[in-house]
This record gives structure tokens, C-alpha cells and sequence, in this order.
DNA sequence: ATCGAGCATCAGATCTCCTTATCCAGTCCA
DNA sequence: TGGACTGGATAAGGAGATCTGATGCTCGAT
């Protein structure tokens, strides 16, 4: 019979691509990964590793063999979930993942959560939105809280699982001594063209989803920025308005908690959601449910 | 992580219900699955099962993971058939199970697989038709012959293929000599209510699929026997109408093939069909379908 | 040409798991 | 009532699996 623990590896290779990087993943030294690997295909019987000297990779039939175990795994993990919410006991180990600019926000609850239930153990990194689903669906974080800036987020689909933490209206940062500061309207097409063509534009580098939201707005109100200038980080943009050097669109409540930043509500309304993500296979874990519990008391808006 | 052998443990212990049967099952010691099972309930965390001094049953958390155990096992020996295909290699074990009737047709076949696939391992037994299906899905047999004497047999189900071989009528068997040898027509009705008053009726033991159908016939056609004698086996029934111990019903080819025994097409017409079960899991396995080849080979109508 | 990344293989230490032996608690039966 | 039997748990020991660390190989990049 196939060993479960090979298929694990076999799933996580054909994620990864190296050995090596396998091995990291799962805590192995490479030499076990290749040994418990050459295991495997000697229990299946076919050949599942092409083999060069600097390079392995999957062969059709090992491609095949590790969409099986994903399902397997799968269903051994549901079961594993469905164990302990039988049993009640929040234990075992959760790998969490958030943006950035939450962080600070999440971190508190992540530890209190510690205190409250020694048995669990509460692994969080930070990591942009942009991989955070396909992360969450290989089991290198078990939740991830991200932000989306479509108009229709996504709802649940292939084994993941997504819980609508809060929705944030998106403002134009003005700093407090700019005209418009003054007229707190809304930041309509007109003014939007006027003021990219005055002032820098700030935002974010290209590839985060901060940025194709804002530059699809901007395209829409056929606003086109004069200048622009790239930064990493949404509270580095809200610093930055507030030491006039340009404007941005920010999420309303960090612009309210910036001093000297004015926000402008835009029209059309424009906003974010923030979106916790699971695995489906971990609805029934407890220790998962907490952790998604805490992410909600930290960051949702109590619905 | 779960592990598949405990859950293959678990799964069997659900089937057979002692911790005793379960290692027979598996070739293992007792203590070894007492062992095994207790680790199993470690892992999960929750009792899976109740220990009395001379009993063991399953808790409801233990019958929900031997449920998923069960699907999880399926998933696996899926892929395995998947791999073995993409090989296709025959080889392995496969067990396969035959009514006792049919089993002198079907073992030279089979015996001749062994030469041709040294690499195979068939175990064969003989057993009746009834209890087949739940041994095929237990993966107690990996292939079974059966027939069925229902009008409708049954067609592919959760988990179960089903093969037809072939289908045969059943023909009243009477003794050479006996007048209405003479007449070939058919086991009408009145014949049949005339022919149970005269002579002895000679049938399976009550629990055979044969001895209901048989049954059901007489009595759609009100026809009551006035002396039964109960024997097992048809060969052996064959051979009591031979030597003019009585009459019975018997499959067509069964009748032409004993000497001093005449057939007589009954009316309405009643008939058999072999068939043969696999699991679907293992639709795609070489072993699994050379076996299946023989079995048409040897008890097939060449369809 | 040299270096480094990635993988395979080997030897040894560790750990897992199975078996045998023994014990315990009910149940059957004389 | 008291053995014999059945079903299960536990302890000890050995066989086998698996991991690590060391070593060597190949290929591509500097």
C-alpha cells in the first residue's frame, strides 16, 4: 500500500520543483526526500522522477500520482479536523499568514491566543495577497488574511474556504493643508484628473492588487498621473501624504489615523474587503476556527 | 498525519467487529492491531473505540473515521490501479472468490494466468453468492463470480462493478425416463402443478439465490410441492434427478451435461446470469482485469 | 577552469512496529 | 462454584524502516 507520508512529499515536490526546497518544506534533509521519493516509485511501480544530474522532474505519471495524494491528503486531513472538533481540544500547530499592513493589528490576538490554549502553536508570517490562496490550498499556511480591491470578491471554491472579515471604503489622501482638504467632498472624476495632474502620485509597485485597483479607477475617471512614485506598503504611502509629498488612495481608516492626511471619499465609491482565507478540508478544526475567530475580533467589523 | 495503516485497521475492525478477526484479517498478531489501534487513538485524539474486558466496539468518533478511513483507502487503491495501469505490469495478489458450481470451469483459467504472470499471485475460494458484494467492497476479493437467478440483476453501484458473463435459462430437469421426456415441450404451468404432486422436488437449502428464485416460480404459477429434499450443490441436485431421486430446476448447459437428464424450458421463461464483481476502484488495475478476461474466458457466452 | 547548486548513495544511529509471552476479565459449562 | 475458554492489554525484544551527515557526481554559471 502507498505510504501516506511519501504521497505528502511526492504532493509537496510537484508544488515545489526541487528537492532541495521539498526538503526545507517539510522539515527533511534532502537526502530523505530523495530516498523516500526513489521508495516511491519503486512501491508504485513506475517511474515518477525524471532524473538529470542537476535537475528532477515529475514524469506524467508522477504529475498523475500527486493530483491523487492532494486528494488523499485532502481527505486525511478533513478527517484529522473532523477528530478534533469531536474531541473539543485546541492543540497542534496553525501557520498563519497576513499582509503587511494588519499585521500589527493581528499579532496581539495571534498571542493571547497562546496564553489561552498551551497546546496550540501559532506560526504567522506576513506575505502579500497576491499567493496567499494558492499557499493556503498547498498547506504552507493553514490561514491567511489578505485584502481584495475587485468589486466582487471571491467566494468559496476548490477546497478553499472564505470568510469576509470587513469592508473598507478606499479614500483620496490629500494632505491636511491642500485645498481640497478644505471642501471635504467627494474626490469626483474632475477634481481626480485635476489633482493627478498638480500632484505626485503615490502608490504601490506594480504586481500588488492595490495598484491595479487603483490604476483601473484612475483609467475609468480618465485620470492620467503626471508623476509618479512607487512605495512598498500602505503606511509608508499614508507617511508620505503626510509629509506632502503626493497624494494616494488609501483604505479610510488608515488615512483617519494619519495626522495631517485628509481622506476624500471617491466617486464612484471605490473599496476594499479584507478576506481571512482556509482550507475547506480545516472547517471542523477547532484550533483553526479559533485562530479565525481572533482574526475576525482583531480586524472584522463585528458582523 | 494520520496514518494509512492504522486507518486500514480501523476500517476492518468496523467490518468485523473484534480486534481478534481484524488481525486474522490482516495477517497480523492481535496485539499488534490492540497496539495500532491504541496508537490510532493517540493520534486522533479522541476515543475511537470502547474497551470492555472481552469486547471492543467502535465510539461514534470510531465509526466516523472508519467512514472516512474507508473513502480515504478507496482514493488510495484507486491511484495504485492508476499507477499500475500506466506500468502495465500484472502482478500483485489478487483474490478472487467463484460459487462452487462454476470453479472447475473457472480455475484452469486462472492457473494458466499464474504462467503467463509469474509476477501474479491468485488466491482463489469458493463461496456463495450472497454475501459477495460486501466481501468485494471489504477488498476481502478483489473480483467475485456470482450468478444471479433475478429477473434484473443488479448494474454498477457505490463502489461496486458489475460484469455480466452470461446469462442462461433454467430448464426443469426431469430423469431421462420420465414421460414428459418424451414430449419436449415446455414446463408449462399445469405440467409444473402436475409434476410437483408426482415427484420429489429437489432444491437448494433455504438462504440460496437459487432455491428463492425457484421458489418465486413456483408459486407464480401455484404450483406447491408435495415432497422437498434439500441438497447443496446443483452438480449434486443434477446428479439425484439422474438417478430419478426426483426433479428440480437447473441452468441449461448444467442439464445437457448430465447424462439421463432431460431439460425442459420452462414457462414463463426463467433464467441466470453469472456475474462478475470488482470493485471500481480497481476498474483500471492489469491483475485485476486479466483475471476479469479469464473469467470471461472461462464462463462467458463470447460477448 | 572553478565554484556552487542540486541530487544520489552510503553508513550508522534511531525509531517504529511486529511477535511472543504473560496477564487480566468476563463467559460458558460441568 | 470452579476451571476452561475467549478476547483483549501490556511488556520485552528483535527485525526492519527511516533519518542524518558525509561524500561524490553532474551540469551550468562566473
Amino acid at each position: 500500500m502507498l505510504d501516506l507520508r511519501r504521497l505528502e512529499i511526492l504532493a509537496r515536490f510537484a508544488a515545489r520543483g526541487t528537492i532541495t526546497a521539498t526538503a526545507a518544506d517539510l522539515g527533511y534533509s534532502p537526502s530523505a526526500v530523495s530516498q523516500q521519493l526513489a521508495t516511491l516509485e519503486r512501491e508504485a511501480g513506475i517511474a515518477l522522477i525524471e532524473r538529470t544530474a542537476r535537475r528532477a522532474s515529475l514524469t506524467d505519471a508522477g504529475r498523475e500520482l500527486a493530483g491523487h495524494a492532494a486528494r488523499i491528503l485532502d481527505a486525511v486531513e478533513s478527517a484529522e479536523s473532523r477528530m478534533r472538533a469531536r474531541a473539543g481540544t485546541v492543540g497542534g500547530r496553525v501557520a498563519v499568514s497576513c499582509i503587511p499592513a494588519l499585521a500589527p493589528a493581528l499579532a496581539p490576538r495571534l498571542a493571547e491566543l497562546q496564553r489561552v490554549h498551551p497546546e496550540l502553536t501559532v506560526v504567522a508570517h506576513e506575505t502579500g495577497s497576491a499567493n496567499a490562496a494558492a499557499a493556503v490550498l498547498d498547506r504552507r499556511y493553514d490561514l491567511a488574511v489578505i485584502d481584495d480591491w475587485s468589486a466582487h470578491p471571491p467566494a468559496d471554491g476548490t477546497g478553499l474556504a472564505v470568510h469576509r472579515l470587513r469592508r473598507e471604503d478606499i479614500v483620496l489622501a490629500v494632505p491636511a493643508g491642500h485645498p481640497l482638504a478644505g471642501h471635504p467632498g467627494p474626490a469626483t472624476a474632475a477634481r481626480l484628473r485635476q489633482i493627478v495632474a498638480d500632484r505626485t502620485w503615490l502608490c504601490a509597485p506594480v504586481g500588488q492588487l492595490s495598484r491595479a485597483a487603483g490604476d483601473r479607477h484612475l483609467a475609468s475617471v480618465d485620470a492620467t498621473p503626471s508623476r509618479r512614485w512607487e512605495f512598498e506598503g500602505l503606511h509608508v504611502l499614508a507617511a508620505l501624504v503626510a509629509a506632502d509629498a503626493g497624494v494616494a488612495f488609501l483604505p479610510a481608516g488608515m488615512a483617519e489615523e494619519q495626522p495631517g492626511v485628509t481622506g476624500l471619499r471617491t466617486a464612484p465609491r471605490m473599496r476594499r474587503t479584507l478576506l481571512a482565507l482556509t482550507r475547506s478540508t480545516t472547517r471542523d478544526d477547532p484550533a483553526v476556527a479559533v485562530c479565525l475567530r481572533a482574526a475576525r475580533q482583531a480586524l472584522g467589523d463585528g458582523r
